[in-house]
Parts: structure tokens; C-alpha cells; sequence
DNA sequence: AATCTTAATTTTGAATGCAAAATTAAATCA
DNA sequence: TGATTTAATTTTGCATTCAAAATTAAGATT
């Protein structure tokens, strides 16, 4: 594929040229729509919370048109309430939404084993396996965050192993509902114990390339996170 | 619950007050998303088509703004992408993704038959077991148009019946990619029969509330739709 | 004083305005 | 003529403005 031919009098014929990152202009609106929704699963911006466009546009120092383009997708997320002529309110969680989420994030994650099983590389294989191992060291150190942290780059590469973006884009959207709910829980050290052995299972179980079995395992992982998080829910 | 006390004087006691429709106020933003959305999905608007603005205010006599929320929502469905200074443009129609999107909807659709078998009401059943009659008077009339859009009432109730709202959700996202595919994607009429066959089995698991049953034959149902829907697109 | 009006203020939804970037058209040069 | 600049035009991304609706505050009424 050699460069179209040309008379070569003002642009010099250059040496194969390195690749650079190339500069990013991220819009505003999608670098808002990454912090808002940040903030609300995070739980800064707290559940029923008034969003206040006037305060947030000075925070962020940006006009109201890209801060409403962005509640206008999170809205289509779910993570945002928008009414008519009153604005915008961060979603309520819904108990019942949340646990209608479960069994679909149940679903998806099941899928995802079977996929990975079958489509992932040894090096994510091992990726996973040098993950497990931090697992149990946060745990010694009584790191939730961590732990957390980490448990959410395993399942991350699960997900990317079963090499289906639309699986990827729709477990990213229950997640977030999830997580938000999740955030603040707080694990008994029981659940933790267990947690953890069931990640020795998830390991072994992707190792050995059991779709099967993978998809059994991470089903009967989220239906005991769902029994963790509700137990945790402010009930009212 | 009695109305709270008043002195009765400029209100006057108002019998019992029939129920009535709402006046609607729905904003310009999600006016357009639901059109927009739709020329999309049935092919008005063809894959990586520019989206220009400028026309599309024109002829929904609307400003930009909300032109422009909705087209941002378009794109985080997928269905729009945008291109840094350079607009939208109607999401091209990925093989990749496609096929991608079928065994997720395939479990999806597999989990809301499960849920549906559990949780539907017998007028639901009935309600299908009616549309499974009008599904064969189109086939008969050789209607596909008709087919199509009974076929799709079985499947969403079906899905409501789950009573998932997070289901019913993330399903619509996914059907949306599958039927933008699908739209234009003419049956054999081979497949055509079969597909009928397929969704007397389906409601046979139904009525008899066979939870597992009706997961499988789901699932196969949109295997082979699968089948169908590449079949027909057009190779490049 | 408690309620009901009415008026002032704020907030929202959408249109318009504006600078930067991208595209197209025109002008220049080998 | 055909490639290459340069200039003109359009389009994009975002800020600003404006009318209508909602909220709050103030004033009237019993």
C-alpha cells in the first residue's frame, strides 16, 4: 500500500512514523455524563436528591446544554428521573427494581461464563488467577474497598473474554444498578469467607474451560450477593 | 381518608369525580427520540446515513436542542453514533454486533419464559393463545407485515408476564438491534411454517406453565430466527 | 391566624447566537 | 491540467437568551 504518487516538492518523504496517542477532545457532554453517573452510583448525589441544574453547571463550570444532554442518557439509564417541567431527580432505588435485577445480571453473568469458557485467552485465564490471589489478600486485610475493587476487574474480564459487546454494553447497564445499591453495603465476614471460596470455584472452573459449570457457579454468586445486598437495604 | 378540613367556602363539595385522560405535555426531546428512534429501526433512515440536522429540524419544526438530547440518547442505545465535529450518522449495522445480539437476546428471552410460566395471569395465556390464532390467519393470508407485528405482541407479552421490569428493559434494547435487521429480512416460506410450529409449542409450554420447557423452545425460537435474520443480510 | 389571591422570583424547556472546526469552493502554481 | 493552497461556507459544540410553567413570597380576606 504505498503512498499515492505525487510530485514530492513541499512534503518530504517521511520515515515510517511511530503511532502516538492521539489527542482526545472528549466532549463535554460525555465527559459529564461520566461523572454524574459516577457520582450518583457512588451515591454522592444521593437517591430522590433534587438535581439542581444552576449548581451543577458552576461546579462543573460548563452551561446547562451539555449538562441536560447528559441527564437526558442518564434518564434513558435509569440512574436519573426526569419530570416535565420540574426537572430532574436522581432515580429512587427501587427495591423491587433491584431485585428484579438480580435474576437478569444472573442471567447475563451466566452467559458471559459460558462464553469466556470458550473464547477466552490463557493470559486472561491467568489474569483472572493472579486476581484471585489479591482477592485473598484484601480480604486478610480486611479491605472492602479493595476487595471490591478487584472482584469488579474479574468479573470485567469474564465479561470481555465472552467477546460479545452487546452482552458487555447491556451487563454494564444492570451492573450500575447493582453497584449502586451495593455500594455502601457492608459485608458479614461469613459472606465474605464465601465469597471468596466461590471465586476459587469461578478460577478452577475457567480453567478447566467448563462453560457449563461456570455458568452454574457465578448464577449461585449472584443469587448469594443478592441475599447480601438486600439484607442490607435500609428498609422503610 | 377524608379531605383534610376547610372552611368550605369558595370550594364547593365535589361529588365523586370520573377518571380521565391526563392531558399530555410530552417534551419535544422525547417526542423526537420515539420518531427518530423508529425511522431508525424501520429503515427510513439506512445505516451510516448522515444525520443532518439541519434537514431533520426543518422537518420536525423543532429547534436543535432537543434534536440534539435525543440524538445523544440514540447513541448510548446504540442505534446513533456520533463523531467528534463531524455529527451522527445512523449506527451502521454490524454483522458482528448482530450476531452478538442474538444469543443475548436468546437468554433473555429464555429467563422471561421462565418468569412468564411462574408469574403470568390466565388472561395472558388466553391473550396469547388468541394471537397464536391471528398468527396463523396472517401466514394463511401470506401477510408478513401482520405476522411480524402479532408475532412481536406474543413476545412482549410474554415478556411482561415476567414481571421483571429490568428484563422487559434491556430486552427492548436488544430487540431493537435485532428488529432494525430483521425489518427489511423476507421469511422463506419453510421457515415461515416452522416459526408457526415453534410458537404452538410455545404456547403449549405456557398453558401448562412448563417454566424449563418454555426457556428452551425460546431459546431455539430465536436460534433459528438467527438463521433467518443472517441469511438475509446483504454480504459486502 | 389560617386560608386564599395575587404578584414577584426562580426554574425549566426550547430557540437563538456565536466561536471553533470541518467541509467545500476558489485561486494559485508547477 | 492536476495537485496544492488559500479563502469562503457550512456545520458542529456549546453558551446564551427567552417564554412558559412552577415555586416562593407577599398581600388580601374572612
Amino acid at each position: 500500500m504505498a503512498r499515492k504518487k505525487s510530485s514530492e516538492t513541499s512534503v518530504i518523504d517521511r520515515p515510517p512514523q511511530r503511532r502516538v496517542e492521539p489527542i482526545l477532545r472528549p466532549s463535554l457532554h460525555d465527559q459529564l455524563l461520566g461523572r454524574l453517573r459516577a457520582m450518583i452510583v457512588e451515591g454522592e448525589l444521593l437517591p430522590e436528591a433534587k438535581i439542581d441544574e444552576k449548581d451543577l453547571c458552576a461546579r462543573f463550570a460548563v452551561s446547562r446544554t451539555p449538562l441536560r444532554e447528559a441527564l437526558k442518557v442518564l434518564a434513558s439509564e435509569g440512574l436519573v428521573t426526569l419530570i416535565a417541567h420540574r426537572g430532574a431527580i436522581v432515580a429512587p432505588l427501587d427495591i423491587e427494581e433491584l431485585s428484579a435485577a438480580f435474576p437478569v445480571m444472573g442471567t447475563l453473568e451466566a452467559l458471559a461464563g459460558e462464553l469466556a469458557a470458550k473464547n477466552a485467552g490463557d493470559w486472561e485465564i491467568d489474569e483472572v488467577a493472579r486476581l484471585q490471589g489479591q482477592l485473598v489478600d484484601m480480604h486478610k486485610a480486611g479491605n472492602l474497598r479493595s476487595y471490591f475493587e478487584v472482584n469488579k476487574m474479574i468479573h470485567e474480564i469474564i465479561l470481555n473474554a465472552a467477546r460479545n459487546p452487546v452482552l458487555s454494553q447491556l451487563y454494564g447497564q444492570v451492573a450500575l444498578k447493582v453497584r449502586r445499591a451495593r455500594y455502601t453495603a457492608n459485608m458479614s465476614p461469613e459472606r465474605w469467607a464465601e465469597a471468596i471460596a466461590e471465586h476459587a470455584l469461578i478460577l478452577k472452573a475457567l480453567q478447566a474451560r467448563d462453560g457449563k459449570k461456570l455458568a452454574t457457579i457465578l448464577r449461585a454468586h449472584l443469587d448469594h450477593k443478592f441475599d447480601t445486598v438486600m439484607a442490607n437495604q435500609p428498609r422503610r
